[in-house]
RNA sequence: GCCGGUGUAGCUCAGUGGUAGAGCACACGACUCAUAAUCGUGCUGUCCGGAGUUCGACUCUCCGCACCGGCACCA
């Protein structure tokens, strides 16, 4: 028996949880229950973090004091991990004594390791752009290559890590180890970030207030990236040095959404590496989850509906559809359509229907489960398959393929259709053959209950169910075959998934359709004098040619109209709007900021645009003369 | 622009130096124990395009195109 420990992040709770946050846990609580069905000691993590000036933000625009805000937050996502069906041992909040207590002792072993250093930050800043020039950035006079204006030397007091020292122990522990960042085409990314260097960090803010002090400089609290990656041995009472530390650091798994592997895979190792404690084994990222083929937005109002494909398949054909369909590591586009078509093919007609007719035939023919007298025809080939289903699922598991997973098991589930089929057990009700017949409904019941066994880690509510209709009264997860008692009285019930036609799918889109979601208010915390809005200088332009810049995605590099006179502009917005469909638009443009020069093209000007998830050029609702002052 | 990846049946994807596969969908047939389920058979493919290496490439090399990811850029 081994020990396996994993954890996922633990989640800002400025706001709601979401479906990325959910196929986040679902991905580990399958990991979890896979590892305890193999009889491995588990301890599974997910939590909350709390601190930081995001969460400080969110809980002043909610008119509550931070952990007033948090204390109402946190049960947001506990309350979504029970409705998952979440298996965790543990949900950490990073407000707890135990996380607090035992961050102040990993900072100040981090401390004592002589990597921590205080400022002062001296650099080349620039005001405008709220900035430090880094070395590689500087030019010989010193002059910000946007403002044109020159840097300020500044300096300023904040602790730093020395994760630059570590670079070159953290190539050779990623070399040494592949398996340590998964999939691998995360792992080549973080080595080309190791490769072109790293700097050291900042570990501390003076500006915010809600968070940990620094153990041995109280002026400062630690930012909140580095208090949350403490947070996975906190959770094990590290602070205490507890057994149930001792038994599961160093993690197995890190589990996480794409975006944060550079945390975690070369940040994190690193003061570990510090603090001389071990690593944890592997740093594993999964793709993000995308709409019928659109990105999440929030502002578009477009979201993975959790509730109403809940409500209408129930949460385990939601759990098989995110495991089955999504190829782990990509991104996955989540389609309610795909869903639907999973859920009566593979859920209900191949494995519920299957339930339901040999359970129909052992009721019709028989008191209870029969005994395997009468050996047959494919008899050994399925039970041979049964145990190569269980190794090819072991290996896949392994291979985070969670996809192939679920096909392995359900190319077993084929084959015992098949075989009730071939052998046409319904015909065998007479009483020459009925032992054979026994025999065969006994091996597709003892199938079935291995294969009841496979899917719990993925669907566990219908394993369970499954045991429960053969007529087993406590779960059985043994994987040897033959292990079914005979005798048992099965309770066949209702069928475990009931077809669900298109037609009452349709009827529920308009809901699914749903609320773009309201814009939080956003607090302007900063206000400006009216003299100061007056400074801008608002006109009404016209585009008159467009271009992309070389080298450059984002950039276009326009010729506008302002009635007196012709600007080039320069505008990051070629993403969103290709140069023809620009020619001709009349927009609002900022014409007197100073001019600045963007991959060596100069700006004589700003053009407005609503600025989120996508971008929006902001125009007059109708058109003015060109030059027009807009206030 | 730089770095990495992907491009195979309508859809989701697997795959090998020797002339292509699975599931779903579709068509037809069988069966009737079962949730209009199950089982069988069949169906479609310029295996992104071009050049090269090779007796032979979808599989190797190079060039190109498209898409995805990372970095830079976003006044």
């Amino acid at each position: 028996m081994s020990k396996f420990y994993i954890t996922t992040p633990i989640y800002y709770v400025n706001g709601e949880p979401h479906a990325g946050h959910a196929y986040t846990n679902i991905v580990s609580d399958v990991l979890a229950r896979y590892r305890r069905l193999k009889g491995d000691k588990v301890y599974f993590l997910t939590g909350v973090d709390e601190h930081g000036s995001n969460v400080h933000k969110a809980a002043e625009n909610a008119g509550l004091a931070p952990q007033e805000y948090c204390d109402k937050m946190a049960p947001t996502f506990t309350k979504l991990w029970e409705r998952l069906n979440i298996s965790n041992d543990i949900f950490l909040r990073t407000t707890s004594d135990m996380h607090k207590r035992g961050a102040l002792k990993f900072l100040t072993a981090l401390y004592n390791s002589g990597d921590v250093y205080k400022g002062p930050y001296e650099g080349y800043y620039c005001r405008p752009c709220e900035r430090f020039f880094p070395e590689k950035e500087l030019t010989d006079e010193k002059i910000c290559t946007i403002h044109k204006l020159p840097l300020e030397w500044l300096e300023e007091e904040n602790y730093f890590f020395k994760l630059s020292k570590y670079q070159d122990r953290l190539l050779a522990h990623i070399h040494e180890n592949p398996q340590f960042i998964h999939p691998e085409s995360r792992r080549n990314e973080l080595l080309s970030v190791l490769n072109s260097g790293l700097e050291d960090i900042s570990i501390s803010r003076a500006s915010v207030s809600w968070g940990i002090s620094l153990p041995f400089d109280p002026e400062h609290i630690v930012y909140v990236w580095i208090e949350a990656l403490m947070n996975y041995m906190t959770a094990l009472g590290y602070e205490t040095d507890s057994e149930q530390y001792q038994t599961f650091w160093p993690a197995d798994v890190h589990m996480m959404a794409k975006d944060i592997t550079r945390f975690h895979a070369l940040i994190w190792p690193a003061m570990l590496m510090a603090v001389n404690l071990p690593l944890p084994k592997q740093i594993v990222a999964h793709g993000w989850l995308t709409k019928d083929g659109e990105a999440l937005s929030k502002t578009r109002g477009i979201f993975i509906d959790m509730d109403t494909d809940i409500e209408t398949y129930g949460l385990d054909a939601f759990r098989y559809y995110l495991m089955r369909e999504f190829s782990f590591g990509n991104d996955g586009d989540y389609r309610p359509a795909r869903l639907h078509a999973r859920y009566n093919a593979d859920l209900a007609n191949d494995l519920g229907n299957l339930l339901n007719r040999v359970l129909g035939l052992v009721n019709k023919n028989f008191e209870g489960i029969p005994a395997p007298t009468t050996p047959g025809e494919f008899d050994d080939e399925i039970e041979a398959m049964a145990q190569t289903t269980i190794d090819q699922l072991d290996a896949h598991i392994q291979a985070f393929a969670f996809d192939a997973a679920l096909e392995t098991i359900w190319e077993f589930v084929r084959r015992i259709n098949r075989y009730v089929q071939q052998t046409e057990v319904w015909t065998l009700a007479k009483p020459e053959t009925i032992p054979r017949m026994g025999t065969i409904l006994y091996n597709s019941l003892e199938a079935l209950r291995i294969i009841s066994v496979l899917i719990s880690p993925f669907i566990p509510d219908t394993a369970e169910k499954i045991q429960k209709q053969i007529g087993l009264t406590e779960f059985d997860t043994a994987l040897e075959w033959g292990h079914l008692p005979a005798d048992l009285a099965v309770s066949r019930g209702e069928p475990i998934f009931p077809r669900v036609d298109i037609k009452k799918q349709k009827q529920q889109q308009p809901k699914a359709e749903a609320k773009p979601q309201q814009k939080k208010e956003q607090k302007t915390t900063n206000l400006v004098s009216f003299a100061d809005f007056q400074k801008l200088d608002l006109r009404v332009a016209r585009i008159l040619a467009a271009e992309p810049i070389e080298g450059a995605d984002r950039l276009l590099k326009m010729q506008v109209d302002l009635g007196t006179e012709k600007r080039q502009v320069v505008a990051g917005i070629a993403e969103h709007y290709t140069a023809e469909a620009l020619v001709g638009k009349q927009i609002i443009i900022v014409a007197n900021l100073e001019p600045a020069t963007i991959r060596n093209v100069e700006s004589q000007g700003m053009i407005l645009a609503g600025s989120g998830d996508s971008v929006v050029l902001a125009t007059l609702e109708e058109e003015m003369p060109l030059g027009t002052q807009v206030r």
